[in-house]
DNA sequence: ATAGGGTTAG
């Protein structure tokens, strides 16, 4: 059988791969020269199965090719990414066999090649030379214009080509149009409001138009103009439920911080899809949405069985649920997760290896740190931005100030993120002065503070008792930045003021408020308060704080401390009945060592862990010694009414003594004790890892709740000020 | 022979 013949019979079924090959095979031993529909035809096929080189071959066997073929090859070439060659191609055709659709694949090539104005060009050369655009010609050019559309006249010039051609019927061309006004929407030369008023009129007038798309495209648009009711309203008006438009408001929610409201609707779509079958969830955009909408919202129980219900799981998946689970606190899961996912041989991006180093961040576990960062260094992801930021948080909260202050000066880039992260870092570690430095420095380098800047910032004033910097920053804050500041900052300028014993300035403060004081400003009261001894005031915080956060177990805490200070047993018993009958649970103490990449937790009076005796003897050493240098326990933070002796036991398992103390005798000599406790440290441990620090010539940084205290040589860094 | 509109993270 001749190929002529062959070609003939299996003309129709040349998309078949085998009978392409069994064609190609024939050719090539008989040294036949096929005819052109049958090398159109080979062409293509080869095109499609990526072939070019051979495509290209036998495109070049033609002498006179025409302009299937070669419409064919150009495509090929813009899918490829290869716009050089597609242009050339399509340039030597001569006009006489050009026609609209080797224009149209042309436009779409400079397109996909991010060329909009090269694309918007030959849309007006092909008119000139009187080619008709036609349906795929718009969508086309309007994809290209979509990139590249700064102002409304530019939108407006096409609108009305389209509207000339009478395109504007076929849903695709509507539906590019509209998202053309939406690009151009978030050009910083337009009024976005008014872009996107143009967008929903022509989504209201063309109704007979309008598909699922349509819908997903105005609804988006919104959503990506931060126009999230109007975005909410179309989506709560719509009969079927479109899972795109739902993956689009819920993504939108997230990125704005509407986390409970990207939960409602996760959990809805993932209700209709699943249980209801009202809109079936099958595809992996659409469980990532529903995923990261759980996970925002800190419903990590919820989020964990989500992520195992998943049918697959995309890179995406993996990352979402480890930063998820680090930013949420829950640091050993985190990190479980992120090695589970390299045991099943998926390569982690740089958001997966930042999610893994916040993991470590949360734990303090620097062990585990460092060799994340020597891993992120080997693969190149260092140039990372959120991994920079990541590994500036975590070293500040293991307690290496310096090296989170190199990843800071190495990163290729940093945005205000990096920055007011390092600034937290010089913060929590009692450097207030060199904070307000780097501060400085940030506003020369024309970097513009954010609310969270300002929060650190005060938060850095605070800590080392900078009162009128201070105050000074709070006024520039609204005066110079035009950022309104929120009850957050009121409070931190509170606490800066009370811990600096100026209470009636604070008073003014808060009097001076738009808003009633919440939560967030009677705790600052009550924080300046227990230092200073101000009962009146204290007591007065402490009571509205019992009224309207009566769950938080350390109002009652501090009450009854303040009343233990003054030896008033009879209130003690009154607040920790109210707790009792509340049923607020105490937050036990609890304190961690790393040793070895093992992380060692005791909880107050310990009882668990293994070695606790030895560590229980090893303190009553270390005592008699603290003793010679003038320690006297001090058994105003014990909280009951015990005799003396039996109150020096009590503050002898205090957690964090028990963790400093298992450091000292596990890690090797001279080298850093670093240890952390979840709730403040207790005001007679810091007192007495100051002696500890002189007796054993070693250094000791402790991170508790709220900020990192390094003892050495008999002093803390936070100067009895936190 | 050509495309086409909508969704995914810190």
């Amino acid at each position: 059988m001749d190929v002529r013949a062959m070609g003939n019979r299996y003309l129709a079924q040349l998309s078949h791969p085998s009978v392409a090959r069994a064609v190609h095979a024939h050719i090539i031993t008989s040294g036949f020269h096929p005819f052109p529909l049958l090398l159109n035809r080979l062409i293509d096929h080869y095109c499609k199965s990526s072939n070019l080189p051979y495509a290209r071959h036998l495109f070049d066997k033609i002498p006179k090719p025409d302009i299937v073929a070669t419409t064919s090859l150009l495509s090929a070439y813009s899918a490829s990414g290869n716009i050089q060659l597609a242009h050339r191609l399509f340039t030597a055709a001569p006009f006489t066999i050009r026609d609209t659709v080797s224009y149209n694949a042309m436009i779409t090539a400079f397109s996909h090649s991010h060329d909009g104005h090269a694309a918007l060009k030959l849309f007006t050369q092909m008119k000139r030379h009187g080619f008709v655009p036609d349906p795929f010609t718009f969508s086309s050019v309007l994809g290209a214009l979509s990139l590249i559309a700064e102002e409304e006249r530019h939108c407006q010039q096409l609108h009305c080509e389209v509207l000339k051609w009478g395109a504007l019927a076929v849903p695709s061309v509507l539906n590019a149009l509209m998202s053309s006004y939406v690009c151009c929407a978030s050009s910083p030369l337009v009024d976005s409001s008014l872009l996107m008023a143009a967008a929903r009129k022509l989504f209201d007038e063309a109704p007979a138009s309008r598909d699922e798309p349509s819908w997903t495209t105005i609804i988006a648009g919104y959503v990506r103009n931060g126009d999230l009711a109007a975005a909410r309203e179309l989506l709560d008006g719509m009969t079927d439920h479109i899972a795109v438009a739902w993956n689009a408001m819920i993504s939108g929610y997230v990125h704005r911080g509407f986390y409970e409201a990207a939960f409602d609707l996760s959990r809805r779509m993932h209700s209709l899809g699943i249980q209801q079958d009202e809109m079936p969830v099958k595809d992996l955009v659409s469980w990532n949405a529903i995923l990261s909408g759980y996970v925002n919202a800190r419903r990590i129980e919820e989020a964990n069985s989500i992520f195992r219900e998943m049918p697959e799981r995309s890179l995406l998946t993996w990352t979402v649920m480890i930063s998820g689970l680090a930013q949420s606190g829950f640091g050993e899961e985190g990190l479980k997760l992120f090695n589970q996912m390299k045991l099943e041989r998926l390569e982690p991006c740089d958001y997966a290896y930042a999610g893994a180093v916040t993991s470590c961040a949360v734990l303090g576990s620097l062990d585990n740190g460092q060799q994340l960062h020597s891993q992120i260094i080997q693969l190149g992801h260092d140039s990372s931005l959120s991994v920079g930021n990541a590994l500036i948080t975590m070293y500040a909260r293991c307690g290496l100030v310096e090296a989170a202050d190199t990843v800071f000066l190495t990163m290729p880039y940093v945005d205000s993120v990096s920055w007011n992260a390092m600034i937290a870092a010089l913060a929590q570690h009692g450097h207030g002065i060199q904070a307000i430095q780097l501060y400085e420095k940030m506003l020369k380098e024309d970097i513009l503070p954010d609310r969270i800047t300002f929060l650190t910032i005060l938060s850095a004033c605070s800590h080392a008792g900078l009162v009128k910097e201070g105050r000074h920053y709070f006024e520039t804050m609204k005066s110079r930045y035009g950022i309104t500041p929120e009850e957050d900052h009121y409070a931190r300028l509170i606490d800066l003021l009370c811990r600096a014993g100026l209470f009636l300035e604070a008073k003014n403060v808060t009097e001076s408020m738009s808003f009633e004081p919440g939560a967030p400003i009677w705790e600052a009261l009550l924080a300046g308060c227990r230092i200073h001894g101000n009962m009146e005031l204290g007591t007065q915080a402490a009571e509205r704080l019992l009224k309207l956060i009566p769950q938080q177990d350390g109002t009652y805490i501090t009450l009854s401390n303040m009343y233990a200070t003054l030896g008033q047993w009879d209130e003690v018993a009154r607040v920790r009945q109210l707790m009792r009958e509340r049923g607020v649970k105490k937050e036990p103490g609890c304190s961690w060592v790393e040793v070895e990449n093992m992380v060692h937790v005791f909880l107050v009076d310990d009882a668990v862990h293994p070695e606790v005796h030895a560590v229980y003897k090893y303190l009553e050493q270390l005592v008699q010694q603290m003793r010679k240098l003038g320690y006297v326990p001090d058994t105003k933070y014990v909280l009951h009414d015990m005799e003396s002796e039996q109150k020096e036991y009590a503050l002898s398992t205090h957690s964090e003594k028990l963790a400093v103390v298992y450091g000292i005798m596990k890690l090797p000599l001279g080298a850093t004790i670093r240890v952390f406790k979840n709730l403040r440290i207790c005001g007679d441990c810091h007192n007495a890892f100051k002696f500890i620090s002189k007796v054993v010539e070693r250094e000791i940084v402790v991170r508790d709740r709220k900020r990192f205290h390094h003892f050495r040589n008999g002093e803390c860094s936070c100067g009895n000020y936190w």
